[in-house]
DNA sequence: TTGAGCCAGAGACCTTTGTATCGA
DNA sequence: CTCGATACTTTGGTCTCTGGCTCA
């Protein structure tokens, strides 16, 4: 990944000064404009700006001040200063945001699994038998007879074949040294740091749109090793040359045509998560150093000019040195890190860097060869001439690599499966190694990634191996520095210990710059005896406190208690902390003779399931408390847990604890008053369920009425009249029930959707059962009255909806209707198969000589005079809840005349 | 160059038993 | 009259971690 973004910063250097502002005005989030000025800017102005502008986190000081850098401003020039620095310095001190952070573990992680995916996929490539056969083709034959004739039966003594593998072994190493050619012009897989990613990924988004995009893509060609499939691994292994991370690769391969067992071994280098500082804050000061700039751009040609010639001639001479076993890491160290720097800069930085990579310092992918007389593995690293089985010291960078950290180290062997041997390479593997991965508070993110893969089986080579690497960890040498203290799975000190964490027994295990080492098993966390009975445990008579801390006042009541002794001038009040040592299970008192012992809050504590009183019943049911008052039977509330609001704990009560023997009675006396309840909610719901529709239905007849009233110059009330006797007289008769579904809930949807001023239309593109009539009609002749049953005789098992605007079966509106009419014996005679009934002048007789008892009528309020007031207050109502209707419409419901004088007065 | 130590900011975590009012 | 639902208020203090910074 680093390298190809090498690539593009290449590129990036030719890029002309016009996209370089299109650059600009890219990366700017805060729509500000750019200035002519960055048109006229050199380059290295150019690269300025892009350092300081928006890289997120990213440290700056105020050196970057905006009088040369900045570009962007919109009116107030100094306004817009004075607001940067002060977000400088805020960010300075705060570090990342939490998006930030987020972001930069999303990273993390998904490019260490990308990156542990490619070595899966490369070394899956690496099992291809035409390249076996070609490189066995390339390895003179006594190298092959020497693996070949290491058989038991050649060589019966163990040792004698041990000692024969290794020579073998470092014969094909020698060979290969000398044989593959290193272009260390070719980029490997060294790790990025997060904000030169960022860059690199608006660079990326920002070419995709350019011309430039083609360019790029030949010299990430160039520089990086593209490997598309096992015929490219086979073109370079037939050549004999590659980068390094391929020169490992092929050996493995190698390794496996030689029937070795071999791994693909990879020291993942994802993007840190972590915020690197010091490094990262230091060179921007130097940045905006205008001298920085001229030196710079000298000392890049120089160094890039020496590194050349040094691989060029040096290559032999690190070899050789690195076999007489000389490190040669002085003249490699990299120059500053300026990790802000812009691109060019890091460009060259980089290219500096990729020296970190020479031949003296640890690779990125390695082999691990199988001894099978020895029965272990072994590292094998050709270029460095080196074979060990314990490899810490040569594999884990120093940390003057910036590019190259060892945070997870995965071997993948030829069946595809991966082992995490971090263990075994890792020089502080507790102490540094593990705090470099995302920590993990609920879940461990690398546990998961191991596991996915790892082989679902074991071989006995495994358990060899677990062995071996668990005992690496133990082995490792106690931290040397306080840091490394920190969070350490084997040593703890006492600074370290948090506030409720005691060493029990102190056994001291070494010392540390005078303070006392404790081993980390040893540590204790302890509780207040509070805390351990909301565990279900109580402390033992006589324990004494291992601890005493300064007790927290959460709550209103234990703070006024602390105020009070401050007032009083006491001391402050601690609390005693116990282990769990200290305690044993919590047995409440039992039940006697029914009656449930309850604590002083007139309650039972049940924190845990085990402290249920015996001889008693938990019924968590809610409402249960009522049932068992009703019975008469001693209870007792179960508090479960608290909930914290306004600084007050409030007790969380889930259901009864009873004497066991009454729980049966208590629990049939719930179900029956549970479905006593169910009954009621139903019979609710289905009375809102009628009383919406009746005010949808209604509001609508307002509506169509109205609309004739405006549209046409005519008497209005003869007008209705004579269309509702008539549409109620044809409709009743026509009536088809799929129309008729369809036609009130394409009114329902066309009320939803249409406001008021487009309702008109709307329904009069409604379908209509015959020509001739409106739905207005059918729906009243239908819904006018809607008998809502108050008794347990009519319920539907349908699940009406309750509000207005949800589609419901006319049909079962009807039948209830129905069923209604006929309890009520009145002379509303069914129209056949339970249609609507025909009922006209009927309707209008007073309600109350049609419902039955027990059974509410709601009806229009063409009804007596003296019922009139009410149900026009009613429909009012209605219309306006119905259809949003406020004021014009208000009296239109009646149609009485003076009713008409109102409204024709209106308009 | 590295790490200790301090500081600041931010987030996690701990805490662990009311009352007045209104409406059904 | 009783019972249940709801609003009230709005929030703290400490610990722990992270990162900046200085200094040895």
């Amino acid at each position: 990944m680093s390298s190809e973004d090498d690539d593009f910063e290449m590129e990036e250097v030719e890029v002309p000064k016009a996209s370089g502002n299109d650059v600009l005005v890219d990366r700017i989030p805060t729509n500000n404009t750019v200035t002519s000025s960055a048109n006229n800017a050199t380059d290295d102005d150019d690269d300025e700006q892009w350092e300081e502008v928006d890289l997120p986190g990213q440290p700056t000081t105020s050196t970057q001040a905006p009088e040369t850098g900045i570009q962007i401003t919109i009116t107030d020039k100094s306004a817009e200063k004075g607001r940067e620095k002060d977000s400088e310095t805020k960010s300075r001190r705060a570090g990342p945001s939490p998006e930030e952070r987020a972001a930069r573990l999303a990273s993390h992680k998904i490019h260490a699994v990308a990156l542990i995916a490619n070595a899966k996929h490369r070394n899956k490539l690496l099992n291809d038998e035409l390249l076996h056969a070609r490189m066995l083709s390339l390895l003179p034959l006594h190298y092959q007879l020497a693996f070949s004739s290491l058989t038991p039966s050649n060589i019966p003594d163990p040792i004698e074949r041990s000692r024969k593998f290794d020579n073998a072994l470092k014969r094909l190493i020698d060979w290969w040294r000398i044989s593959f050619e290193v272009d260390y012009n070719l980029k490997t897989l060294l790790t990025t740091p997060f904000a030169d990613v960022q860059e690199d990924l608006k660079k990326k988004r920002y070419k995709g749109k350019g011309k430039e995009r083609d360019k790029g893509e030949m010299e990430t060609s160039n520089n990086y090793e593209v490997i598309r499939s096992e015929k490219s691994l086979q073109k370079r292994a037939l050549q004999m040359r590659g980068s390094r991370d391929m020169s490992a690769q092929l050996f493995t391969a190698l390794c496996r045509a030689l029937n070795v067992p071999a791994r693909l071994v990879t020291s993942v280098q994802a993007v840190p998560y972590r915020v690197q500082s010091q490094t990262a804050s230091k060179p921007v000061i130097s940045i905006d150093d205008s001298s920085d700039d001229p030196d710079n751009g000298l000392s890049k040609k120089e160094k890039f000019m020496t590194w050349q010639q040094r691989q060029k001639s040096g290559f032999k001479g690190d070899d050789d040195a690195f076999i007489r076993g000389e490190a040669v890491v002085a003249n490699k160290a990299p120059p500053q890190i300026k990790l802000t720097s812009h691109y060019r800069k890091s460009n060259k930085r980089r290219t500096n860097n990729s020296s970190d990579f020479s031949t003296s310092s640890p690779p990125v992918f390695w082999t691990e060869v199988f001894s099978r007389p020895d029965c272990r593995w072994i590292v094998v690293d050709p270029i460095r001439n080196m074979i060990r089985t314990k490899a810490r010291n040569m594999m884990d960078p120093q940390s003057l690599y910036k590019y190259n950290k060892m945070t997870y180290v995965v071997a993948f062997e030829e069946d595809g499966y991966g082992k995490d041997v971090t263990p075994r390479y890792a020089k502080q593997f507790a102490t540094r190694t593990v705090k470099q991965r995302p920590p993990s508070k609920n879940f461990d993110w690398w546990d998961t990634i191991v596991r996915k893969i790892e082989r679902p089986y074991r071989l006995a080579r495994d358990d060899t191996e677990d062995a071996e690497l668990h005992q690496a960890q133990f082995s490792e040498p106690m931290p040397q520095s306080m840091q490394g203290f920190k969070d350490h799975p084997v040593y703890v000190l006492e600074r370290h210990l948090k506030r409720e964490e005691v060493v029990n027994p102190p056994r001291e295990i070494g010392r540390f710059k005078g303070e006392i080492v404790y081993p980390r098993a040893n540590v204790q966390l302890l509780k207040t005896s509070e805390n351990w009975l909301r565990q279900g445990r109580v402390v033992v008579e006589g324990a004494q406190p291992l601890k005493r801390v300064k007790q927290r006042a959460v709550t209103i009541n234990k703070r006024r208690v602390q105020e009070a002794a401050a007032l009083a001038g006491e001391e402050e009040i601690m609390q005693a902390l116990y282990a769990r040592n200290q305690t044993e299970l919590y047995k409440a008192p039992p039940v006697v003779n029914g009656m449930v012992p309850k604590n002083k809050f007139g309650n039972v504590d049940l924190y845990v399931p085990s402290m249920l009183p015996e001889g008693a019943a938990h019924l968590p049911h809610k409402g249960i408390a009522k049932i068992a008052k009703k019975l008469g039977v001693d209870y007792g509330e179960a508090v479960t847990g608290f909930e914290f609001r306004q600084r007050r704990a409030n007790p969380v009560i889930s259901g009864i604890v009873v004497d066991a023997s009454h729980k049966d009675t208590i629990l049939d006396a719930f179900d029956e008053w549970q479905s006593e309840q169910a009954e009621k909610e139903h019979d609710k719901q289905l009375k809102e369920v009628y009383k919406q529709w009746q005010k949808l239905v209604q509001g609508l007849r307002i509506r169509e009425r109205l609309k004739e009233y405006r549209g046409a110059d005519q008497q209005p009330h003869e007008r209705i009249e004579e269309d509702s006797e008539n549409q109620l007289q044809g409709d009743s008769s026509h009536y088809q029930p799929g129309i008729y579904e369809q036609s009130l809930d394409t009114i329902t949807k066309a009320k939803k959707a249409l406001p008021y001023s487009r309702l008109n239309e709307a329904q009069d593109e409604l379908p209509t059962p015959n020509g001739s009539t409106t739905n207005e009609g059918i729906i009243d002749a239908n819904l006018e009255e809607v008998p809502i049953d108050d008794t347990d005789e009519n319920k539907m098992d349908i699940n009406v909806p309750a509000k207005i605007g949800q589609p419901v079966s006319l049909d079962v509106l009807i039948e209830q209707q129905e069923q209604a009419k006929q309890s009520s014996s009145n002379i509303r005679v069914a129209n056949g198969e339970g249609y609507p009934t025909r009922h006209s002048k009927r309707a209008r007789e007073p309600s109350s000589d049609v419902a039955t008892p027990g059974t509410k009528r709601v009806t229009r309020s063409r009804i007596s005079n003296s019922a009139r007031d009410a149900a026009r207050k009613e429909n009012e109502e209605a219309v306006k809840s119905a259809l949003g209707i406020t004021d014009e419409i208000e009296d239109d419901d009646d149609e009485e005349e003076d009713e008409v004088v109102d409204i024709s007065s209106d308009e």
